[in-house]
RNA sequence: GCACAGGUGGCCGAGCGGUUAAUGGCAGCAGACUGUAAAUCUGCCACUCAUUCGAGUUACGGAGGUUCGAAUCCUCCCCUGUGCA
């Protein structure tokens, strides 16, 4: 007893409107989320985050275990309830530091042995531990431990991280439910229990992709992922893969394309048909003083802005876009001022919310005309 | 007034006879960021000409001098800091 999908509409081009009932929060899909790796969406805090909108957000399994400590959270009464988010959480299971902290992993059979970024100090990874770490956390959406094959990557080096991968996600599946009922929420929530995805990988060869689905299909996951993408592969090649695999996934279960996109991007995967969708760009790219508007990239550190009174986006009503102009946020990013990475943030994600909100006005069942 | 220590490109600051248009840092200008080792990274940053390779000009307080060659050595002057009068 984990997840209820509910499916409202599909429309011709493979687009869904749905809930997913978790046990924090009922979210509308097709749904971005805003990741807030070490237990907080960088400079926004949780009751902005709320007011913006955002039903869900992500965690990270590796970063929390590292600091505060898996445990020290558990003891804090779970993620939840430790950063004060009452509304729904998904933890990413460790599997994307595989592919990011390249250079300070060793991969084996069993699992990865990570040297901390923080202090050097060595870390075994399996897909058992990342479950436990998870379970400690508590988010509403678990994911299984994988490993982000990189690209390029020829066909036996994605074959080789495809096994991998499947064995691993078999690990996470067992572990998980022969350990799930120990989530410290379970009695609040009338006993549901953490769900727990399945992440499809197979680089870009549209075989491995489909054996991926199939077999991960056949675990029974709650929901399923497609994973490592937007790891420097063309556009193209994204669009195709996951063209690929939506149709081999199951329809009463969510859809996740993890780490995406542009705001081009979202949009169109989500009007194809995927429900959930995460990204560090509209939150890292506001640190980095870019704002996403109606108008295109703006970047808000140019000169050129030094003097513009206007909002960053004239067509955007944020709690930004009506206070402030496009003068005060360059004042502030020229500062060095932390209210710029917050401001900028905000924008970002109020854009990106807004963007899913209108695809799914537009993918809400029709009243019948007649 | 005397004694030390100094005056370097927008700022700070290396260099102390030749591979120096001058290391670094900051500021400035622009670009990149896709399940966050990221409030980070990259490029440009004297002037003029050239699309590129490049060419020329002016530069290390000022003026002289030594030397094949000076930001670097010498002389005088100006200025700043500290100490003593």
């Amino acid at each position: 007893m984990s997840l209820a999908f509910n499916l409202l509409n599909t429309t011709a081009s493979g687009g869904r409107r749905a809930e997913i009932d978790l046990p924090h929060q009922t979210v509308e899909t097709p749904v971005f989320m805003p990741v807030g790796t070490a237990g907080t969406v960088k400079a926004v805090p949780q009751d902005v985050l709320e007011s913006l909108g955002a039903k869900i957000i992500l965690g990270n399994t590796y970063h929390l275990y590292l600091r505060p400590g898996h445990e020290v959270i558990r003891r804090m009464g779970g993620l939840h309830r430790f950063i004060s988010w009452p509304r729904a959480m998904l933890t990413d299971s460790g599997g994307f530091q595989v592919y990011s902290l390249t250079q300070l992993r060793k991969v084996t059979d069993e699992g990865v042995r990570f040297r901390s970024h923080l202090d050097g100090s060595s870390h075994f990874f399996t897909p058992e531990h990342s479950m436990d770490v998870q379970i400690a956390l508590g988010a509403d959406i678990c994911m299984a431990f994988d490993e982000c094959t990189e690209y390029p990557a020829d066909r036996p080096r994605a074959e080789e991280s495809l096994r991998l991968t499947m064995a691993w996600a078999r690990r996470s599946l067992d572990h998980f439910r022969a350990n799930q009922h120990q989530v410290s929420w379970r009695a609040e929530f009338n006993q549901k229990t953490q769900s727990l995805f399945g992440i499809v990988q197979g680089g870009i060869y549209h075989d491995l992709r489909r054996e991926s689905a199939e077999r991960l299909v056949e675990m029974n996951f709650d929901g399923y992922a497609i994973g490592g993408l937007s790891v420097g592969e063309p556009r193209e090649l994204t669009l195709e893969v996951i063209s690929e695999v939506l149709p081999l996934l199951p329809k009463d279960k969510p859809r996740y394309v993890m780490g995406v996109g542009y705001p081009d991007e979202i949009e169109q995967y989500a009007r194809m048909g995927v429900d959930m969708m995460d990204c560090v760009l509209p939150t890292r790219a506001a640190r980095h003083a870019l704002l996403f508007t109606s108008q295109g990239r703006l970047n808000i550190k140019n000169k050129q802005y030094a003097e513009d009174q206007g909002p960053p986006d004239p067509n955007c009503d944020c709690m930004v876009c009506r206070r402030y102009s496009r003068a005060y946020l360059r004042h502030l990013v020229q500062c060095g001022e932390p209210l710029a990475a917050t401001l900028n943030s905000i924008h970002n994600l109020a854009y990106y919310l807004g963007i899913m909100q209108r695809v799914r006005a537009d993918l809400a069942p029709q009243p019948v005309t007649r």
